[in-house]
RNA sequence: GGUCCCAUCGUCUAGGGGUCUAGGACACAGCCCUUUCAAGGCUGCGACGCGGGUUCGAACCCCGCUGGGACCGCCA
């Protein structure tokens, strides 16, 4: 049998961290057994849906390379995969439970009626065996047995019945979601029972706190997904660490890609704690990341930044940029950082703007002429070259490198820190070089 | 209030009775490298919530406590 997961989500916001690391671990676990990743979008509540958000919700999926196989746009034999277009399909089946008198009207509403005394333990594949029964489903005043609503007065169902007749008829074999839901399977058990159809298995994945141990939310920073594109994480970055909350791939592996990650997967290693966001971490994986990259793959992960700096990226080309890239080596945490930190490659102004010349006295400014004078003349213009011939001019004056390199680096970069100050001169070029000392009138 | 779930360094985790003086990673501190900053290398700091059992032996099993969390909507 091959195995059918799916991600349900509502579309009244983007796709979340928490939304984002359900479908993860669906898609893994899809991609782990071979089976399919289904998309269902569960838009029963009319007031707070949107289209576009649906939309969102999608590209952002994509954006983390979460590809579904059947979905509202992918089509599918056991379509459609929006709840609205539905309706039907709802209101047949919860005429049967009322034919045989499990469930009952209430003027437009359909209402499953509970007994008590019904069992409804089941194993989880990640939480093991939950023990309970209907005898728990009470009223939170009265503490009286609660009947389960099945389709509102406005003929639309509830999702906690939604989701079962969705479930059966998709023929979802794992239902994989968070642990907010484990409280709710009780009551979809119930509703298998009395239809007397085959349960899926559950797995239930820890939640995702902020920092204060509180449910991820708004207020602890940026938690939807776009937000962490906008920042510079990258995609692999992001699946990477959401991967790693709740989950250990085993043998301290933890920088992985999407193939390595479905190829390891286990349901059954995933860990039942609720997991702490840290965004120091995501920074590491995203450095991580971020120095894997093959110089124009890189490029493509930096240029918008520099666009967005308004910085002309379009005016030299890739190769170029590409190589300015690999001189950053590791530096920058983020694709914005890394765009930051080298917006000096792509433009003279920023470093204009940055320069100060007032700590450079008059005595030091006559020397570093002379030092750049015979700098710029190399015969040989290249980064060993360069070198050399400030190491020769230094010892030869006896004073300090460090003094000279120092105020090159600012005169070319704007900075303080930067790559090997030999190896951006020689990138940058003989004219540029001297252009920039020109304009700080150390030429 | 009721039901259910959880509990190893600050954080993510490894660990499923002895090999644990508890391993790795992030963060933090220091050192090395060095024209700067990263990167890299090395070192350090740092945890089994508490109390009872079970056992020859518990981080690992059981019970209680404490502390977190989720759910108890005609929201999903």
């Amino acid at each position: 049998m091959t195995t059918r997961v799916r991600f349900a989500p509502s579309p009244t916001g983007a796709l979340h961290i928490g939304g984002g690391h359900t479908a993860l671990f669906n898609w893994l676990w899809a991609r782990r057994t071979g089976g399919k990743f289904i998309l269902r979008i569960e838009d029963t509540d009319m007031e707070r849906s949107t289209p576009e958000y649906e939309d969102t919700i999608m590209s952002g999926m994509k954006w983390l390379g979460l590809e579904w196989d059947e979905g509202p746009d992918a089509g599918g034999s056991h379509g459609p995969y929006r709840q609205s277009e539905r309706l039907e399909l709802y209101r047949e089946n919860a005429e049967k439970l009322v034919s045989d008198g499990s469930a009952y009207r209430e003027g437009d509403a359909v209402i499953f009626k509970v007994r008590p005394d019904v069992d409804l333990s089941f194993d989880d594949m990640v939480y093991g065996r939950i023990e309970t029964a209907s005898d728990a489903l009470q009223d939170r005043d009265s503490g009286a047995l609660k009947d389960i609503v099945l389709i509102k007065s406005d003929g639309m169902p509830t999702y906690n019945y939604a989701v079962v007749v969705d479930d059966h008829f998709m023929e979802i074999t794992h239902v994989i979601r968070g642990e907010d839901h484990i409280s709710n399977t009780p009551k979809q058990l119930l509703l298998y029972k009395a239809f007397g159809w085959k349960t899926p298995y559950f797995a239930h994945l820890p939640m995702i706190l902020g920092k204060d141990k509180k449910k991820l939310s708004k207020r602890h920073g940026a938690t939807s997904v776009y937000e962490f594109r906008d920042m510079g994480y990258m995609p692999d970055a992001v699946f990477n660490f959401l991967a790693l909350l709740g989950w250990s791939a085993g043998e301290d592996r933890e920088i992985f890609g999407r193939e390595e990650a479905a190829r390891l997967f286990e349901l059954s290693k995933v860990t039942r704690k609720p997991s702490v966001f840290d965004p120091d971490k995501l920074n590491y994986i995203n450095q991580e990341h971020l120095k894997r990259l093959d110089p124009m793959v890189r490029l493509a992960h930096i240029k918008p930044f520099w666009e967005e700096m308004g910085l002309p990226a379009d005016k030299h080309d890739d190769a170029y940029l590409a190589e300015a890239l690999t001189l950053m080596g590791g530096r920058g945490q983020t694709a914005k950082e890394l765009a930051g930190f080298s917006d000096y490659y792509v433009s003279f102004g920023p470093v204009k703007e940055r320069w100060n010349s007032d700590g450079i006295s008059g005595e030091l400014r006559a020397g570093m002429k002379e030092f750049y004078a015979a700098l710029t003349d190399a015969p040989e213009w290249s980064s060993d070259a360069l070198e050399a011939q400030a190491r020769a001019w230094t010892e030869e004056k006896g004073v300090k490198m460090k003094d000279y390199a120092m105020t090159l680096r600012f005169a070319l970069t704007g900075m303080k820190v930067s790559p090997g100050v030999f190896e951006v001169a020689a990138l940058l070029g003989r004219d540029e070089v001297k252009n920039r000392l020109a304009f700080f009138g150390l030429g």
